[in-house]
DNA sequence: GATATTATGACAACATGTTGCTATAAATAG
DNA sequence: CTATTTATAGCAACATGTTGTCATAATATC
């Protein structure tokens, strides 16, 4: 319990520090870390075409509304744009804008390339991957209690 | 890059689901993730006289103005109570309140352990270890550009 | 074709995170 | 003892995170 804590109390903090420090790694142009993860996301080969906010939110795990002020925010700074969808009137579609994907590609990737080897100077690629690997373990079993807990059972109330 | 990328954007996304289901697996005592470090901070024997805000934003590595606000939240609800220090008039003193206590000892702890088991179902201690070896890791290198960068100062601009 | 169900995003309320600036208090330097 | 510097918390603005509810649109069922 008390190893348990710790590393969610430590995983805690580095996120927090993450957005602290990451955020003034890009802070000259006008991101945070959560608008480079859209960025990151909207830049995939399979996201040419732009993506909806639902898909996107899913993408990034975060709530619609959530992402909803993020995608608004940096629709007004000019990095997306946000249009209906043709085939779903429901749906928004987000894609980069061409100043967006500058800000992106030339300003802000080397910025974050820097940010990266800053804080994995003494990581080999085996540490990297080794701490992805838990990382991916705990997330696919938050995921599991997330769906159980919206499911209304758990493993203490199966029927 | 890639594999750099990939890691911090799982931290980025575990912190937030630890936020989400963590948050709900201690709903029905009116706490959230971040309450249960506070009370955790404050629970044990070195805090037993209390700790200054100040300190307990250093402690939890969060701004003392965000602390402020989740201090304050948690005073309205009767978790902890909050003093001035008489040996400083600008400081203020936070300890647990008797029915802090009891919720913090004697209906949370038990819904936290349960979560912890949730998520690291499949984790031997030998996995729990190394995962918080490399979030220690991490963090510490994210604490030393946080220092740096207020400082006005980089591994590229040595002066 | 009508009805019920599900999907999608917006609105609102609340919680949590950072930063810049200010007022007051304490510590330090001379 | 006085002046300066540093420490501490509060205020305000902004960004980001969740949840509940609602209106509209699409899909499924009969």
């Amino acid at each position: 319990m008390e190893l348990a804590n710790r590393l969610f109390f430590r995983l805690y903090q580095c996120a927090n520090m993450l957005h602290k420090t990451g955020s003034r790694a890009v802070e000259a142009e006008g991101l945070t870390t959560q608008q480079w993860a859209v960025l990151g996301a909207l830049s995939r080969d399979e996201a040419h075409a732009g993506m909806g906010i639902g898909e996107l939110a899913k993408y990034l795990m975060v709530s619609r509304q959530n992402l909803a002020g993020l995608v608004s925010r940096m629709e007004r700074d000019g990095h997306i744009s946000v249009a209906s969808d043709t085939r779903d009137r429901r749906s928004r579609i987000v894609t980069m804008t061409l100043s967006g994907r500058h800000v992106w590609q030339v300003l802000a990737q080397p910025k974050i390339r820097a940010y990266y080897e800053e804080i994995l100077t003494d990581f080999s690629i085996n540490d990297t991957a080794h701490a992805l690997h838990y990382l991916l373990k705990i997330l696919e079993n938050m995921k599991r209690l997330d769906s159980e807990q919206l499911n209304g059972q758990d493993e203490d109330q199966a029927d």
